[in-house]
DNA sequence: TCAAAAGTGTTCCTGTTACACCCATGA
DNA sequence: TCATGGGTGTAACAGGAACACTTTTGA
């Protein structure tokens, strides 16, 4: 039996899975590594935490300075800790979600790293540590999420439309939405009301736009 | 901005809520210490993790060796990582939970720590770190989960009425459930079967005895 | 006038709720 | 025979699913 340890030999890491919708695909946003051996290789943005900080802490400023994104509401997702997975030394890591508009920030990273881009979840480059696990079990938990509680809120502009609205799902959950049960459950909900505003332009019937009334 | 640490002060742990319902009451597993600063207060299970262990590992090593729990169905519950959370030193602890049967285990702890004892949720004693928080959490993850999981399967033994399954849900929850309705929805679901032996010796109807059909 | 997307109602079905009475047993 | 908990049916309602047509606009 292992004995309980007076010096431990493990680091702490934080990890984010950044999603977002984009021409009606979910995506999840990746860095790309410089340095050996995951050089070329993506990754989930994270690192390790300070001694002072919390793994929330931590999130948000690895993100300011890999991604460029900042200030989002996070969700702890879970701790992953297999004892394999970094190769180069024990390190468990806390991942956390977080949802953001499509457009909200300008990406930008640090030399450190060779790109920072935004990848549709179906169809994911090779990643670096265990973060196929991540992304795949943030996944899931977004899609959980998505069938009780106002997850579009964090994903859409203030003013939106309700196909906007229904794209932003359908496009979550991988399959269609029949519209007018959408439309009706959705206002029913009493989650969103009319701005008076209409959105112009196309060739065709222009369409009233709504914003969120409460924040779940 | 703090730095990646190329040295980490943090250490990592492992608790359990171990959750029983006994006399019409959710428990909670606890067990007393002994050491200062925290001799006399309660706490959940738990201790740090062997280099080459996950946290899964240190909570079932941790279970038999502080209580004589063994093998339970455990889930990942949350990370609890506040910086100030252990007062000697920077820990964070992964939290699990697992229900177990009413009288499935006899309990036994190690002279390290004073006594174990299950707890009533509605009832809990002083508890150390922020191990209070960690029980809530835990509490809410559980009812919240009785909404789509077969928790009960958890908690019974093989063979159970169906009047002591409902004592089960209306103890978690803390609220009566109506009977008939109770009876009709959970036979519907088809996760439990009837054993074809009835319950006697009380001085009324013998009640018949089920087995669960799935486990979920 | 046509193409394109917006917007709207009704029916059916299923599951939930509320509610009251008879049944089998031991004492 | 009575006290006790076991066991059952039905009506009302709400929410979800399936489904087709009319409206408004720009080109």
């Amino acid at each position: 039996m292992t004995k309980h340890p007076a010096v431990q030999n493990i680091k702490v890491a934080a990890d984010a899975a950044i999603f977002t919708v984009e021409n009606k695909q979910l995506k999840v946003l990746l860095i790309q590594m410089k340095k050996a051996p995951f050089a070329g290789e993506w990754a989930l943005p994270g690192g390790l935490l300070g001694d002072e900080e919390t793994s929330r802490q931590a999130v948000d400023r690895i993100l300011t300075t890999q991604t460029g994104v900042k200030k989002v509401y996070l969700e702890q997702l879970m701790t992953f800790d297999d004892v394999q997975r970094d190769k180069l030394g024990r390190v468990i890591s806390i991942a956390w979600f977080a949802l953001i508009p499509n457009g909200g920030f300008k990406l930008k990273t640090t030399e450190k790293y060779a790109d920072v881009r935004w990848w549709p979840v179906k169809a994911l480059p090779k990643l670096a540590y265990d973060h196929a696990a991540i992304a795949k079990t943030a996944v899931s938990r977004l899609r959980a999420k998505l069938e009780y509680a106002n997850v579009a809120w964090s994903l859409l502009p203030a003013e939106f439309t309700l196909a906007e609205l229904q794209n932003t799902y359908e496009s979550i959950l991988g399959k269609p939405l029949d519209k007018r049960n959408f439309q009706k459950k959705y206002l029913a909900l009493g989650l969103i009301k009319e701005s008076g505003k209409m959105r112009t332009g196309g060739a065709y019937r222009p369409a009233k736009l709504y914003n969120f009334a409460k924040f779940v």
